[in-house]
DNA sequence: TATACGTGGTA
DNA sequence: TTACCAAGTAT
């Protein structure tokens, strides 16, 4: 089973979200910089911070210009602060060893620090219109169901999965309308075909959806590891990280202790933070922000 | 391949 | 309230 492209951009030119990195005017490093953040944030929290940003540093090389710290500052509290991290460091790549261009082939975005398998080729399609296969959690939960039938994608096979969207993309010479299709699939995996309660009643392709015709079966594959949040690591690095991000300069010890009363743990996730570059220690002992002392 | 990595909205 | 979910990457 395959989808019809006609119907599914059809569906798409008509239902496609009005977002600012899919306007006319819009840059590839502006499409790059919203799939860093896009990566596990949802569109309305990214909104306002990209918009911020690219006010902001409309080159790549303006934000290289700037410290690690402010950068870690101004991702706010978007989550995965090591993304701002690894942007700021795909930044100065760009700045100085691609003439302040956003590269446009896969192998090249790869290279980029914080650039994986699903935004190189995101960016390559989005932001150059390139025809390459491009694989998210949308896609692969459309892919499962319309063409295999299940309720729900499996765990990620990079190749299988890769394979599978690959086959799905329209060939002939015009390569922006197989970027085209991608972004529909996957906004077809936003808004229509969804996680949880997908509506059905409202999907263009529902009348060739494996999953339909199978009688919409439930997924049965392996439980999905859920991911818990209090009291974790995580939680204590981001309140940790919050202090910083509220200050300027260096702060004490004392002051990161009020943070979390666990004193252990405490002290493993600033050493952790630390070891991710998140955050350094002045010659004085304080901590701050990365280059911010 | 499995796990760590933030944060907040929704059911 | 707990649990799931949101355009992944690096190790």
């Amino acid at each position: 089973m395959s989808i019809d492209v006609e119907t599914l951009v059809g569906w798409f030119d008509v239902n496609a979200r009005d977002l600012p990195w899919r306007h006319a005017d819009r840059t590839p490093w502006g499409v790059l910089v919203s799939e860093i953040m896009l990566q596990q944030t949802p569109v309305a929290r990214v909104l306002p911070v990209w918009q911020a940003w690219l006010d902001r540093w409309p080159k790549p090389s303006a934000l290289a210009s700037e410290t690690p710290g402010e950068v870690v500052r101004a991702w706010g509290k978007l989550g995965y602060p090591r993304r701002a991290l690894r942007l700021h460091a795909a930044a100065t790549a760009i700045a100085c060893e691609h003439g302040d261009e956003v590269p446009c082939d896969v192998d090249t975005l790869l290279g980029l620090p914080g650039i994986g398998a699903y935004t190189a080729r995101a960016v390559a399609a989005f932001a150059f219109g390139r025809r390459v296969p491009v694989v998210d959690t949308n896609v692969r939960r459309v892919v499962a169901r319309a063409v295999h039938g299940a309720g729900d994608a499996g765990p990620p096979s990079t190749k299988r999965d890769l394979d599978d969207a690959s086959a799905l993309l329209p060939d002939g010479p015009d390569e922006a309308r197989a970027a085209r299709f991608s972004a529909a699939l996957m906004e077809l995996g936003a808004l229509v075909c969804t996680a949880r309660t997908p509506r059905c009643a409202d999907c263009p392709i529902a009348a060739t959806c494996a999953w339909q015709k199978a009688g919409r079966p439930a997924y049965t594959g392996p439980a999905k590891p859920v991911q818990r949040y209090g009291g974790t690591d995580r939680h204590v690095r981001g309140l940790l990280l919050d202090v910083l991000r509220g200050t300027t300069g260096p702060v004490e010890k004392a002051r990161l202790d009020l943070a979390w009363p666990k004193a252990g743990q405490r002290d493993a996730c600033l050493a952790s933070l630390l070891a991710d570059g998140l955050v350094e220690q002045t010659a004085d002992g304080r901590f701050a922000l990365p280059g911010e002392h």
